[in-house]
DNA sequence: AGAATGTTTGCGCGGCCTGAAAAAATCAGC
DNA sequence: GCTGATTTTTTCAGGCCGCGCAAACATTCT
């Protein structure tokens, strides 16, 4: 990898980072983009070439798309067998990045701190949601042999995705067991859906 | 009703029917709030004493709550017992304002088209839903007896939320039985909920 | 009519975001 | 390491958004 290459990164870093902690330390209003470039050491022209919105830089721009491999492994009906289960298992790894997941711990507390504290970004971090519910929802459809844009497959991905607001909502940033955690919640929410809208009990 | 209030209704719905007219015409980011202002014969200040954003005056900025009444049959378990089913009636009639759904058919329409041209609005929608989903959460969860911030009843109230987005994406406008229609994709909805997250059948 | 209350308007301002072109940094080849 | 090509950063100008404020205006109430 070249010189321009990491130092594309390192500023994209260094701007990120400004924005959350100056947003962290004052809120996000009384931050400018001038302020968060300043921080960076760059021109305030520099940080729209990186980031299209203020938001945006807050909550990040990747993808949120799962690994190819996982992807694939899920499409063709595996690990386990157990759709629910196989879910939980695709989730998890997506929503860490592609490495792992104790590594981006510490991102993922300074987004929940920031949504929690910012109403401003819930609307960003929704779309992005609703970004990666597409690619769910085709996954889903490829699993179950159901045409594209399958009514059914959106549904079921929507409230996948849904599932994964109110735990991400819900977990127990600070611990160590917390990946462990997010699969127990994720399970028991799949299971109240069964048991909500399943056939009468 | 005195005759303050009804000027305030009638610029507020004249704003937003110039807004509404001028983004279809042009696409949102060629129309200045100004414009907007002026085609409603009234100064560009006085639009953002009705609408906080451009975007708020296209989606609107009614609450999206249910009844009072619907609300509080359904969380007496009515009107039919069947929760699937009565959560359909409670969003069909939630939806549609507090008249009568066949009046806001046009409106409706409108949304959609909006949505479909201008994906900034977007977020704006989702967050509209997010708001809902909070109410509907509480009624599921004053209907099953949990307590309130339940986990299970957000999860649920979040699916259902999610399935609303899917329908309504999917509706057949134009046609004169899209109510009957609207139903129909719910209730299917629902029942692929439950089959794809239920007991392993 | 006149006072009280609420709404509209003009004005100014800070901030967001974009386009275009000059300036600086990096790269590829020699 | 020099040179020219490519990419990135910066500067500059500018439109639009959204808000606070105080003056003008409209309505309600007595």
């Amino acid at each position: 990898m070249g010189l321009r290459e990491r130092k594309k990164q390192a500023t994209r870093r260094a701007l990120q980072g400004a924005a959350v902690r100056l947003t962290l330390e004052r809120g996000l209003e009384k931050v400018t983009v001038e302020e968060i470039a300043a921080e960076a050491d760059v021109s305030a022209r520099t940080f729209f070439n990186y980031f299209a919105t203020k938001e945006d830089a807050l909550i990040g721009d990747a993808p949120l798309t799962p690994d190819e491999a996982d992807h694939e492994v899920f499409v063709a009906g595996g690990p386990t067998g157990d759709f629910a289960e196989d879910l939980v298992h695709l989730l998890v790894n997506s929503l860490a990045g592609p490495g792992d997941l104790a590594a981006h711990r510490a991102e993922a507390v300074q987004r929940k701190e920031l949504l929690d504290r910012e109403p401003q970004l819930l609307p960003v971090f929704l779309s992005r949601l609703h970004s990666a519910e597409q690619g769910l929802a085709t996954a889903i459809g490829q699993r179950s042999g159901a045409p594209e844009d399958d009514f059914r497959s959106e549904v079921v991905a929507g409230a996948a995705m849904s599932v994964i607001r109110h735990t991400l909502k819900r977990v127990p940033y600070g611990d160590e067991a917390d990946i462990e955690a997010v699969r127990d919640l994720l399970r028991r929410a799949f299971v109240n859906l069964g048991e909500a809208y399943g056939p009468t009990d």
